[in-house]
DNA sequence: GTGGTCTAGACCACC
DNA sequence: GTGGTCTAGACCACC
């Protein structure tokens, strides 16, 4: 049972992307697990079944489930699958932080530095 | 002249805000500025005057900017307020990025290692 | 139902937040209770919803309601925060009273003189 | 010459009115004085001619003023003029105060009380 | 139904 | 020209 917090940052069909690809990259999903129905997943998102049918589309069109027909929608067989997706999250992350710092003035050295004096700061709590 | 794009994350007045902000991070404003009267910013970011309005009220509230009747809007002066804003919108970007990062299972040690990765990859560009 | 008569010696806006205090000072309204929505009270005060709105924002900016999305705006808990509003709005009255009494001419000892006389007379009608 | 700072509680030329009697009550004019020409007076208060005039219409009215064809406007001479004067606006005052008190559920005695609580604390500054 | 945002536009006071 | 207030009304998200 995914739980989700919608904002509106983005369409609701790509946030339930995330939300499927965090949850493959925490371990809460794996590889060859069925997804809920459409019907189920709409109800429990309390979503639009076509908003979830267009983010099973996007993903199956990702490469990131297989749709079996009668059967369901499952994440799809691969060792690899699950460190690519990590691999992407964590560089889009990543990215978009490097440039919003660096859209303030933050120099390599500087987001670095910011970073490591967050973590102490916290540390020390 | 100030650059806007707006998204639908957040209500334009606020997204204004963040534009007037960046802008005094990078320099682009200075304390004692004047900003572009209401109309005229609301005409070149083509939205309504009460927009900017809602925004400017907002800004003199956090005490970023201060208005003269008949004369406009002003950056307020004081020395440490640029100062105060970087460091409040750094620690904004960073935290964020921190409870994301963790939020798909990085500990600290693998946060700083992604992004220094990055960091050189692009240095070897 | 709060009774509201608007002069033009303030924006109906911060009249309505007066009558808002007012109401909290004599019990009419006490912590917790529910002001009446936007729409209503705009309705009882043949006023603009977003004149109703304004106010609202500006009594949640001074801590004096919360505003719970879907449900409406609350007086805010806190014991306190009754004698406090009191507190306030009789140290503004006796203020700007002291002031005109001087500005007439008047010093300390005749400023309590003419309230006491004035009580007086009423006294013994 | 008189100084004013307008507001918009009142009509304007209610406002002259209460500048003149304040100026009487402290002595800055005088029964007799001649008041400024209504076209100067105009010019000093940046206020169109005919609020002036309806000014000294309504103080001619209140037994205030008389005017004298080709001579000008005088404050009227008797010696109880300002006594009366200052005892009307002291009570209108002191009136205004006392209801306003009592509205925010205060008796006589608390009216005193916070009266006196004021002007001690002003008294040890 | 609730509040939140935004537009379009009027009218005002102060400069 | 500048900001401040207000109206009328649309559209949205959340309940």
């Amino acid at each position: 049972m995914l739980k989700v917090e919608f904002d509106n940052s983005q369409p609701i069909y790509a946030q339930i992307i995330t939300v499927v690809k965090k949850a493959l990259v925490l371990g809460t999903l794996s590889p060859g697990d069925k997804l809920p129905s459409q019907r189920d997943f709409a109800a429990q998102l309390k979503v639009n079944p076509n908003t979830v049918q267009r983010a099973y589309r996007d993903m199956e069109q990702l490469g990131l489930t297989e749709t079996l027909r009668g059967q369901g929608t499952f994440i799809k067989q691969g060792d690899k699958l699950v460190d690519l997706i990590k691999g992407e999250m964590l560089d889009d992350l990543v990215s978009a932080f490097i440039v919003e710092m660096r859209s303030l003035g933050c120099d390599d050295l500087k987001i670095i530095a910011h970073i490591e004096h967050k973590l102490e700061l916290e540390g020390e709590r």
